[in-house]
RNA sequence: GGCGGGGUAGCCAAGUGGUAAGGUCGCGGUCUGCAAAACCGCUAUUCGCGGGUUCGAUUCCCGCCCCCGCCUCCA
């Protein structure tokens, strides 16, 4: 099956073709946080979204060269620095480190390269970019001094987003200097300097200010991937004016099609509302790991629904999560102490259906990741019915374990490595196996209940006990 | 007002012009000393509402309702 996805330009499924059509390399442009707090897990849905695109893309065999943008100025950020007294690249450093701890916690693959906005190599290509629009007439330094892009000039402006330019209307939410713009809609490329920015500025040939956050993502965009990507992603909110502007700014420097398909991630609910503080339902990932939630848990709780729908996050959404998980445990778990075992003669040969490549193929279209799941937790209760019945070997245990490989190299979804059991509980554990043997029931129970409360499971199977730990939510 | 996304069981969620995957929860059963895990069975005559097309629609068309988002620096 060939891979398709919904390109937000056209509104239409459409059939993967990288530029390289002879190669299989594939370059993949995301936008990144905005430094100025700890990203939400509504940011994080959209990384892991792009997890998964990259992912899925480097199993079909693509080599994926994806950058993400760190916008490390802007107002918010020197907001920020501003009212807690440091420099912007203080202020803007600790949240750059906890994103990418948070992006660990969460099992993000790591993007080739993270280019930050105030890096002195990419405001200089942003301030020639610049110069090259307004050479072209595209764009015009007003009476405030800060540089405009002119959208009149630009036909296709507004087809990503399908708006009608001239029913743009202000929602108040951004300052306008209205008057110095010839447009309402035209964007700003190169912000002047204002006492607020403080020694926020770079020099540049309409004097000292600062990059508009558009031009930065076109800059750092070209510079590393070319003037021409094949995947550009974001979350739905990006679409306008922010990629609009982008393409924009880069076609009008480059003539070229800037990009071929535009992803978009839908928003992040919790509790059926949009993430507020003021609602109360804001939450970070050290927020959900205070609650007793593992990243891997809160991975699977953002990867499950299918990136175009809106998901809303829950609580009994972690239970879920973490109820799932435990399912996929247990089957590795299963599989792994078949697969240890010589191979004794079994009644029955595969009785199982062959590995499916459903799966992949479920993911080729548009990421179907539920579709995916669906396959996985069938195969599961396919094999578990099939290890019930004795029907197993290690042959087909390994041929399992080998197709969960393959597909975890996606879902990066398997539990972290066993850990020991304390001595504590190994000696409850001891003693209760003996108590068994001699039919104390009372007193077995009595340890079970023990052990259980030092985060431990114990389970009697015909093998023996066995232990498990016990994740608690708080 | 304009432009999108969504409404499928208690909850989450695939999907198709021919009669509803999967997860989770709940109930019953097998197994167990009891549990746990696993498995088996049950749980939507029905897919927001009303029309239409069709032999047949949840799926196509028309109208309507509800939720969420964007409309100039929110993923």
């Amino acid at each position: 099956m060939a891979l398709r996805f919904f390109n937000t330009y056209p509104r239409k499924i459409e059939e993967f073709e990288p530029r390289d059509s002879t190669g299989n390399a594939v370059s993949i442009y995301t936008c990144g946080p905005t430094v100025y707090s700890r990203a939400h897990i509504g940011n994080f849905r959209a990384y892991i979204f792009e997890d998964l695109l990259q992912r899925h893309l480097e199993l079909r065999g693509y080599k994926v060269h994806r950058v993400m943008n760190i916008t490390d100025v802007d107002d918010k950020t020197i907001r920020g620095a501003r009212e807690a007294k440091v420099p912007l690249a203080k202020f803007t450093e600790q949240f750059k480190q906890a994103f990418f701890v948070d992006s660990e916690t969460l099992r993000i693959k790591r993007a080739d390269e993270f280019p930050a906005a105030t890096d002195q190599r990419y405001v200089e290509r942003m301030i020639d970019m610049i110069r090259e629009l307004i050479a072209r007439g595209l764009a015009y330094q007003a009476d405030d001094k800060s540089v405009y892009f002119r959208i009149n000039k630009c036909p296709n402006y507004g087809k990503l987003a399908h708006f009608d330019l001239t029913q743009l209307q202000s929602t108040g939410r951004v300052k306008h200097d209205e008057y110095d713009k010839e447009h309402i809609g035209d964007f700003a490329l190169w912000k002047a300097w204002d006492e607020e920015d403080g020694d926020v500025k770079w020099a540049s040939p309409w004097g000292s200010g600062r990059p508009g956050w558009h031009i930065e993502c076109s800059a750092m965009a070209t510079a590393l991937l070319g003037d021409q990507i094949d995947i550009h992603c974001g979350g739905v909110d990006n679409i306008f004016p922010h990629h609009e502007a982008e393409i924009a700014q880069s076609e009008g420097v480059t003539g070229k099609k800037f990009v071929r398909y535009w992803l978009h991630c839908a928003h992040l609910l919790v509790d059926g509302q949009k993430m507020a503080k003021s609602l109360g339902n804001f939450y970070t990932v050290p927020d959900v790991l205070a609650k007793g939630y593992t990243g891997r848990e809160l991975r699977y709780a953002l990867l499950r629904v299918h990136y175009r729908v809106p998901l809303n996050f829950t609580w009994e959404g972690m239970k879920e999560a973490r109820e799932s998980l435990g399912r996929i445990d247990e089957w590795l778990a299963r599989l792994r102490e078949i697969a240890k075992e010589e191979n004794v003669q079994r009644s029955t040969p595969n009785a199982q259906r062959s590995i499916e490549p459903d799966f992949e193929n479920a993911l080729d279209d548009d990421l179907n990741i539920s579709a995916a799941l669906g396959f996985l937790f069938e195969t599961i209760r396919e094999t578990n019915r099939a290890m019930n019945e004795n029907k197993r070997d290690a042959t087909s245990a390994k041929t399992w374990l080998d197709w969960w490989k393959r597909i975890n190299t996606v879902l990066d979804l398997e539990s972290e490595s066993e850990v020991a059991v304390p001595a504590e509980v190994a000696q409850l554990a001891e003693q209760r196996q003996n108590v068994r043997r001699e039919n104390n029931w009372k007193r077995s129970d009595e340890l079970r209940d023990r052990i259980s409360e030092l985060g431990w499971e114990v389970r009697d199977t015909k093998d023996g006990q066995k232990l498990t730990p016990r994740v608690t939510s708080g």
